[in-house]
RNA sequence: GAGGGCGUAGCUCAGUAGGUUAGAGCGACAGUUUGUGGCACUGUAGGCCGUGGGUUCGAGACCCAUCGUUCUCCCCA
C-alpha cells in the first residue's frame, strides 16, 4: 500500500481553513442577496458539447474530461479501439468521452437559461457559489479546483446592472478590509481600435497583445504586433493608445481625441463614463479606475469589462466580469443580453492571509470544555453540557477520565476559552467550577446557575 | 505545451570534498508521588534518506530514468 496523496492542484481545508473560507463565502453571498440576486447550483459536470468551443482553443484545452463507463464492454471494444483512434487525430467523439466537468459558472448558467428561459422572471439574477475544475499547471495562485463566486443579471440592457455589480464589488472588498481598484474597459473601445489599426478582424491579436503591457514593456508588445501583421502605422497608433495617462478624466479625454468620429468608440466610452459618472460621489467611485488595456481572456463580452486587483500584494486577478450580448445564442436562444461578474475565493483567501485580514472570531468553535473526573462526575456534567447545547453554545465532554494536564492541554489546543469542572466535592454539593482558561479566573456556582452565566 | 527548484522522522529542516550504528528543533507518548494546565526537566517511540537503475571497495550525497511537489512562461480566477 503506497502512502495516500491528493491530486495534482486539489486540497484539504482543513478546521482553521474552512473557517476563513466560509466568512468570505457568507460576506460574498450576503452582499448578493442584499442586491435581489437568487441562489442557483448546477451539477458538477455537464454535457462535454454544452462546454466544447465556449472558452477558445486554449480553454478545451483545459476541460477535465470525464471517461465513459463501459469501455472495457467486449461488446463494445472494436467501438472503443476505434474512437480511441479518432481522440489520438484529434477529433472529438462520443464514443470515449461525453461528459466533463464544469470548467466556469457562466455557461452551465447560460445552458441553464436556454433551457428554462421560457419560466424565468426577466431580468433574471442569479449567483452561484460552488467549484470549478481545470486541467491547469498548478502555481502561485492557481489550483485545478477551486470555487468561483458568480453573479449574473440576464434580460436586461440597462447600465445599472453594471452600476450595482461594480457597487458589489466594491462593497464586498470593503467588507473583507481587501484593498483593491477595479479596472474597466469596454469590449467596444477595443473593437474602435481595431477598426482604426487594420480591421476589426485583427481585434483579438490586438487584444491579446496589449493585454501583456504591464508585464513584458511596450517594445515586446509592439514586436508581437508586428508578428501579428501590423504595420508601422498602426503599431504607432496603438502606442499612442498605450500611452494614455492620468485621471479617469484626462484617460477619457485622450480616447476621444485619439479614435475621434468613430461610432463604436462613441458608445464605449458612453459606457465607461454613464458607470463612473454614477459612482462620481461614492465610495465606490475611489476605486473605479479605467484601463484601455484591459481585455480579458474570454471573447463573449460585447460591453463593459471588470477586472478586480488587490492592491498590497502580488497576486493575478481576484475578480472579474463583463456584458456579453448573446451568452446563450450557442444553445439555441438569441437575444438574451447579460452581464455578470465573479469572484476567486481562493486568491481573495490567498490575499487575505498575506495581509492577515482575517478577524480573530472567524475562529470560535467549542466554547466549553467539561471535564471528566469520574463516572458519577461526568454523568452530571452531561446533564449541564446538554442545557448549555440547547442555548446553542457548542460544548464537549472529556471523552475519558483523565488527568487535569490532559484535559487542559486538550483544551489549549482546541482554543477552548472556558472549562467547567465537577469533582467529587462539586457533585455532592451540586456546584460546579468554571474557569476562563485564558484569565484563570474561576467562578464557583451553583448547577442552576450555569445557563445564566455568561460565556 | 515549454523551462527551473525541491523530495531525509508526524511537521520544519541539518547532513560539510562520497567513508563506521543518519541528526536537531517542534510535535506525540510516558514520567517528575496521588484533582488545577500553558513553563521546565528526564525518558521513550518514530526513518526501504520518493522509487528504479547505474558509477564506486563504499552513495542520503555523484549520474540516468521515473514519480511526486513547487515556481516561472503560455493562459487564467
Amino acid at each position: 500500500m503506497s502512502k495516500p496523496s491528493l491530486p495534482q492542484g486539489t486540497r484539504d481545508f482543513s478546521a482553521t481553513v474552512v473557517r476563513k473560507r466560509n466568512y468570505i463565502f457568507q460576506t460574498i453571498r450576503n452582499v448578493f442577496e442584499n442586491y435581489g440576486f437568487q441562489p442557483l447550483e448546477t451539477p458538477a459536470m455537464e454535457n462535454l458539447e454544452t462546454l466544447m468551443g465556449k472558452y477558445g482553443d486554449e480553454g478545451d484545452k483545459l476541460i477535465f474530461k470525464i471517461l465513459n463507463n463501459g469501455l472495457d464492454n467486449p461488446a463494445k471494444q472494436e467501438q472503443s479501439k476505434l474512437a480511441f483512434e479518432k481522440i489520438l487525430d484529434g477529433k472529438n467523439t462520443k464514443d470515449l468521452t461525453e461528459r466533463a466537468l464544469r470548467y466556469d459558472l457562466t455557461i452551465p448558467f447560460a445552458r441553464y437559461v436556454a433551457m428554462n428561459h421560457g419560466q424565468l422572471n426577466m431580468p433574471f439574477k442569479r449567483y452561484q457559489i460552488q467549484p470549478v475544475w481545470r486541467a491547469d499547471r498548478p502555481q502561485k495562485g492557481r489550483y485545478r479546483e477551486f470555487y468561483q463566486c458568480d453573479a449574473d443579471v440576464v434580460g436586461s440592457y440597462s447600465l445599472l446592472n453594471e452600476v450595482e455589480l461594480a457597487n458589489i464589488y466594491a462593497t464586498v472588498f470593503k467588507q473583507l478590509g481587501v484593498d483593491t481598484v477595479i479596472k474597466i474597459n469596454s469590449r467596444k473601445i477595443l473593437a474602435a481600435l481595431a477598426e482604426f489599426c487594420g480591421g476589426a478582424n485583427k481585434m483579438v491579436d490586438i487584444t491579446v497583445a496589449i493585454d501583456k503591457l504591464d508585464k513584458v514593456g511596450l517594445d515586446k508588445v509592439k514586436e508581437e504586433l508586428s508578428l501579428r501583421g501590423l504595420n508601422a502605422n498602426q503599431i504607432q497608433t496603438i502606442e499612442t493608445y498605450l500611452s494614455i495617462e492620468g485621471s479617469n478624466t484626462e484617460k477619457l479625454a485622450q480616447l476621444k481625441q485619439l479614435l475621434a468620429g468613430n461610432e463604436t468608440a462613441i458608445a464605449g466610452i458612453a459606457e465607461i463614463e454613464y458607470l463612473l459618472n454614477y459612482h462620481a460621489n461614492s465610495f465606490v467611485g475611489q476605486q473605479l479606475q479605467a484601463d484601455f488595456t484591459l481585455a480579458r481572456g474570454l471573447n463573449y463580452y460585447t460591453g463593459l469589462i471588470f477586472e478586480v486587483k488587490a492592491n498590497q500584494v502580488q497576486m493575478g486577478s481576484i475578480g472579474g466580469g463583463g456584458r456579453y450580448d448573446d451568452l446563450t445564442g450557442s444553445f439555441g436562444v438569441p437575444n438574451v443580453p447579460g452581464v455578470g461578474i465573479s469572484f476567486g475565493v481562493d486568491r481573495i483567501y490567498d490575499v487575505m492571509e498575506e495581509l492577515a485580514l482575517f478577524p480573530a472570531e472567524v475562529q470560535t468553535g467549542t466554547k466549553v470544555l467539561f471535564f471528566n473526573l469520574g463516572e458519577a462526575e461526568s454523568k452530571a456534567a452531561f446533564g449541564l453540557m446538554q442545557q448549555l447545547r440547547e442555548q446553542n453554545i457548542a460544548c464537549e465532554l472529556f471523552h475519558e477520565n483523565a488527568k487535569f494536564e490532559k484535559q487542559f492541554k486538550y483544551a489549549d489546543k482546541k482554543q477552548i476559552p472556558y472549562a467547567v469542572i465537577i469533582g467529587s466535592k462539586e457533585l455532592l454539593e451540586n456546584t460546579l467550577v468554571v474557569k476562563n482558561l485564558v484569565t484563570g479566573e474561576q467562578t464557583p456556582l451553583a448547577n442552576n446557575e450555569l445557563l445564566s452565566f455568561n460565556f
